[in-house]
RNA sequence: GGAGAGAUGGCAGAGCGGUUGAAUGCACUGGUCUUGAAAACCAGCGUACCUUAAUAGGGUACCCAGGGUUCGAAUCCCUGUCUCUCCGCCA
């Protein structure tokens, strides 16, 4: 949710920056909306304390044995004026929750301005993709013939867009989740979190899920989410809480399966396991203080690449275009591994600022020392890193001529020692 | 799944339907006292919104949530959520 305050004292210029999103904000609506508000707020609460003021009176009267009627016709009069104001407050504040709820954060000024993917900006690249001197297979291929990956038996299960792991295959699915937890809890100060995979929808909507992208997650019968993030049950921990300025920031993170619809996207990345409804993820979660975010996103950011940099895969960092960011943050770095059965960099994380933008609708503030009021914190999530994605990458890096598979340095030690994964 | 109990401020814990935003204790903050500390004593101590130049003052709302009864609800009624106890079932 955006500052309120802000859309009252800055309106045309908030409406511009929504624009860079491709958010179009009815300003002369949300004014009108505005304008309302305030006299009706304004006559609601003076009628209020008209009727309070006499009620109260009424009970003194009372007491001392005094006639009452003539304070009961006054009230009364009050009664229907004060419900009709209420009652029409109510609707303009749903009205403008309407509004609020369903915008976009705003994208931060260090953010290239663009409309879609084209417009993104790459900021750096690590590491040089090998010269392989046979031909390439990509992991479905490789999947095939180490006989670890196995869509047909998926769709067989679940229909398309699943995935079954077998074998030393999916034993490096798993050293590959472990491996990254141990890094982040290890050696870049997360605390591990096991947490719920399925949430209620207000949680949803605290890290802004909901109520616009209803259609992108799995529901329940009873109403409950199952998540399309770790982020969405690690982040609203913090939800209606006032945390002590001292123990920030709090650094989260998980491993979990990650459910999405991905309805939309028919058509697209159908091959193999790149767009799955189940994969694995290890997120990482920061609420920070405000004036730290941008350097918390930088940290967060490199400890995703730490992970490709330890397992020695080649990639660029990538920072997204005004109009290609999510909902809820304010400046995102995308990762993109290299994959060389496609020839091209592939997203494999995702870091994003999101500022008080789900702060404000968790209500999820902090207290200084300095400043009495409580005030809202960031927060920031990444990947670190999607499971699924990585298990390719090193399955197409790592690919030696006749199919088999290296284990890289880092993970030998979590495959019982064994340094390449054989075909079958 | 069955039976019962409960949900009040950071915590504990009161609260006949009428001046209760809410007693009291603890914690916390400031002060007095003290060489210093402790103790004692005094004072303060919720959040959001509106109004305002104002972190001054004034107003409104909030005692799990949402409805209802009433001139007036923390207090009465209904629904929901959660917690606890007992029984059953279960990894």
């Amino acid at each position: 949710m955006l500052d309120p305050q802000m859309l009252r004292t800055d309106l045309h210029r908030t409406a511009e920056k929504l624009a860079q999103r491709g958010y179009q904000l009815d300003t002369e609506q949300w004014q009108q909306l505005e304008d309302s508000r305030k006299s009706v707020q304004v006559e609601t609460e003076a009628l209020q304390n008209q009727r309070t003021t006499i009620s109260k009176s009424i009970g003194q009267a009372k007491a001392k044995g005094e006639d009452v009627q003539s304070l009961l016709d006054q009230v009364a009069q009050i009664g229907e004026q004060l419900e009709a104001s209420k009652n029409q407050l109510k609707a303009i504040l749903e009205e403008m929750e309407g509004v609020t709820l369903y915008t976009p954060n705003l994208a931060d000024d260090s953010v290239p301005v663009g409309k879609d993917e084209n417009d993104n900006v790459e900021v750096r690249v690590w590491g040089k993709p090998k010269d392989f001197d046979f031909e390439l297979k990509d992991h479905v291929e490789l999947g095939h013939v180490n006989q670890g990956l196995d869509a047909e038996s998926a769709a067989n299960l679940s229909g398309s867009r699943f995935t079954l792991l077998t074998g030393e295959v999916a034993q490096l699915h798993r050293a590959l989740a472990q491996f990254m937890l141990d890094m982040h809890t290890q050696q870049h100060g997360y605390k591990e979190f096991y947490v719920p995979y399925m949430v209620n929808a207000q949680t949803m909507q605290g890290s802004g899920q909901l109520p616009k992208f209803a259609d992108d997650a799995f529901i329940t019968e009873d109403d409950r989410y199952l998540i399309p993030t770790a982020e969405v049950p690690l982040t609203n921990l913090v939800a209606d809480t006032i945390i002590d300025e001292q123990d920030l920031p709090i650094k989260m993170t998980a491993h979990t399966p990650c459910f999405r619809r991905e309805a939309g996207s028919y058509g697209k990345d159908t091959k193999g396991m790149i767009r799955q409804h189940q994969f694995d993820k290890v997120e990482m979660v920061q609420i920070v203080h405000p004036e730290h975010s941008d350097k918390a996103l930088e940290e967060m950011t490199a400890h995703a690449e730490a992970i490709l940099q330890a397992l020695e895969m080649p990639y660029r960092v990538i920072v997204l275009c005004s109009g290609d960011m999510g909902f809820s943050a304010s400046k995102t770095y995308d990762l993109e591994v290299w994959v060389p059965g496609e020839n091209t960099y592939r997203e494999i994380s995702s870091c994003s600022n999101c500022t008080d933008f789900q702060a404000r609708r968790m209500q999820a503030r902090f207290r200084s020392v300095e400043v009495k009021k409580p005030q809202l914190v960031h927060t920031l999530n990444g990947s670190g890193l999607a499971v699924g994605r990585t298990l390719i990458a090193v399955m197409e890096n790592y690919q030696n001529e006749d199919g088999s598979i290296s284990i890289p340095a880092v993970l030998q030690s979590y495959m019982n020692g064994k340094t390449v994964i054989n075909k079958a």
